[in-house]
DNA sequence: TTGGACGAG
DNA sequence: ATTTCTCGTCCAA
């Protein structure tokens, strides 16, 4: 893993040798076809078959593959792809919601057949899965003997739940090809017995995604990331590859076929910098791009005088850069990859809205108002969505005046502001990824308003947002009168804090609803601020503080900014929660429904964060 | 904690 | 009519 050094008097190390891998994990890469077209024509079916694009402002995001059968390509420009083929059928897909949400109903299939949770997503379109404990379990379970009639478990608790398959052979392609007489030979290697294996999970996953939904998908298998990602690329659409690396040789010949800017984690930053310096006494001072990072491959890289992760620290060290970025791009390109995939989670770290203005930038006070309000709307909308649960409420609930109670799982503390101004027409095309495209920002704590949930509509909230906050950020940021030339604006939420789950604390224990994700709740344990257990166990070591307690302070103009445990904020049928209850100015609190006068209000919300 | 750079799709 | 709409991580100040 790490680079030795053989030293001989000197300080540099003078002998690299190559990063040893970790065949210990199965990791699958799922990557969901052309996924926006198919979002479409899932809804639509009829589309199916049809040159079909996806587009979002000028530029065609992307299109299917009957449409890149006809020479349309992503990213091209609408009115190229259109004179191409004249027939396409373009869809609108700036609004993200629809593909939103057949990612996450995609990925709630692919989560739960997952043991350890470790389902990570990327983009709305890919997945990466752990399946390292669920390959072991079934190749301990397999018999040598009747190989043909094999069955895959997919549960520990009940063995029927599976699939049969034939271990004879893989399921979909590998890479590199293997003779098929060597099979028999090969079963005594566990690597490849596990891969097999994996291959056959993989194509049920995908079969079953495209069985029940219609998504059909690529799919790579192998031991780390970086190297699933490789191996899913092979094959595609509709298939899948899982890639063979009995031989270290037959792993790093597969990366040394890539183009640098190809292997994730090398973006067009870094693939720049490796190879201006790899062409660098080579040559014709013509270093223009037509694709960064397109030149050169990873055996060019690997194999130039010197190279070294020491070398490409000091190639890519540049003020900001990231530390160890030598040690872990040098990992990449012999394709070592130790991350690991991350634990599902429900709760996304940020939410954030943008809206482009490239050939109309905005300039009045008036237009940039409206955009403002605009992206308000929806992004009080999205943090509903995403960050918000509804219970059933017990009939007995004196606070239950419906059958249903919203409450927030989690919310953000921190609003921020970007904008991007219009690149100037300008004399230097060198300039294309400087100035011209970089944002600039400024953030807040969010208001306590737009967590109301009971008493102020969306759009209320949004207007009181667009207005009084985020205008006020504006002028901030944007100091200038006028003529801003407005080119984007971008307005997020980040910052969650978890709000502990009503279901999971002990008392009454009535509507424990069965979770689907086991995980999940062990995630938001960890966060969770009251836990009746502990508290009970260790009274008298930490100041437990009540809420009414707190208001009281506040009242008086006393704060207390060190607060050590937190009272729950989730026993809502406490008799005493109802202290405020008819006060003129009191409301409930959005996420325990302690009743708050609303001077105490943005002190009681700093209850519910964690840490301090 | 804030603001920016860079990585991903 | 060269850049869509995001989401996540890391770094310096």
């Amino acid at each position: 893993m790490r680079t030795t050094a053989l030293t001989s008097g000197r300080a540099k190390p003078i002998v690299t040798r190559a990063p040893k891998r970790n065949d210990d994990r199965v990791i699958l890469h799922f990557d969901y076809d052309c996924f926006y077209a198919s979002v479409f024509e899932n809804a639509n079916p009829t589309l199916k078959g049809l040159p079909l694009g996806v587009k979002q402002k000028s530029i065609l995001a992307t299109c299917n593959y009957a449409a890149r059968a006809r020479g349309v390509k992503k990213l091209m420009l609408i009115s190229e792809a259109q004179k191409i083929c004249p027939d396409i059928v373009i869809i609108s897909g700036e609004d993200l919601t629809p593909f939103r949400d057949a990612s996450k109903k995609l990925w709630s299939v692919l989560r739960s057949h997952s043991w350890n949770g470790r389902v990570e997503r990327l983009g709305l379109d890919e997945v990466f899965l752990d399946v390292t404990d669920v390959i072991a379990y079934n190749a301990e379970l397999l018999n040598r003997n009747a190989l043909q009639d094999s069955f895959f478990q997919l549960s520990r608790q009940d063995p029927e739940k599976g699939f049969s398959f034939d271990a004879t052979r893989f399921f979909g392609c590998v890479h590199p090809s293997v003779e098929a007489k060597n099979v028999s030979i090969l079963l005594d290697e566990p690597l490849y017995v596990r891969l097999l294996l994996a291959s056959h999970l993989a194509g049920y996953l995908r079969h079953k995604l495209e069985e029940d939904f219609g998504y059909t998908s690529s799919g790579g298998i192998s031991t780390n990331k970086v190297l699933a990602k490789l191996a899913g690329s092979v094959n595609k659409p509709k298939n899948q590859t899982a890639l063979l690396g009995l031989r270290d040789a037959d792993i790093q010949n597969f990366v040394d076929g890539h183009k640098l800017r190809q292997i994730p984690g090398i973006g067009s930053r870094m693939a720049q910098l490796i190879q201006d310096y790899v062409l660098s006494e080579d040559t014709t001072g013509d270093s223009h791009d037509l694709e960064i990072g397109a030149k050169v491959t990873v055996q060019d890289v690997r194999q130039h005088p010197d190279m070294s992760a020491d070398l490409l620290e000091r190639i890519l060290d540049r003020p900001g850069a990231e530390r160890g970025s030598g040690d872990k791009v040098w990992n990449l390109l012999h394709g070592v990859d130790t991350s690991e995939v991350k634990e599902a989670s429900d709760v996304p770290t940020q939410i954030s809205i943008e809206n482009t203005y490239m050939s109309k930038p905005l300039n009045t006070p008036g237009e940039i108002t409206r955009e403002l309000h605009a992206l308000a709307t929806s992004l009080v909308r999205r943090m509903r969505i995403d960050l918000t649960a509804t219970d059933e409420i017990d009939p007995s609930d004196p606070a239950s005046q419906s059958g249903q109670q919203q409450r927030w799982i989690a919310y953000p503390k921190t609003l921020r502001l970007s904008t991007r101004c219009r690149p100037k027409p300008n004399s230097t095309p060198s300039n294309s990824t400087a100035e011209s495209f970089s944002r600039n920002s400024r953030s807040q704590p969010l208001p306590s308003f737009v967590l109301n949930l009971r008493d102020e509509s969306i759009e209320a909230i949004a207007e009181k947002l667009a207005s009084e906050v985020l205008l006020p950020i504006f002028r901030r940021l944007n100091p200038e009168r006028q003529g801003w030339n407005l080119a984007l604006i971008n307005i997020c939420v980040t910052n969650m804090v978890m709000v502990a789950d009503p279901n999971e604390n002990g008392n009454g224990g009535g509507r424990d609803i069965s979770r689907m994700f086991r995980t999940q709740k062990d995630k938001l344990r960890e966060w969770t601020v009251y836990d009746p257990t502990h508290i009970q166990e260790s009274p008298a070591s930490t100041h437990t503080v009540h809420p009414e307690e707190n208001a009281d302070k506040a009242e008086e103009g006393e704060w207390d900014e060190d607060v050590g445990v937190i009272e729950n904020p989730t026993v809502s049928s406490d008799p005493d929660a109802d202290t405020w209850e008819d006060e003129e100015e009191s409301q409930r609190c959005h996420l325990c429904g302690h009743a708050i006068p609303l001077f105490a209000m943005p002190a009681h919300e700093r209850f519910h964060s964690i840490g301090d």
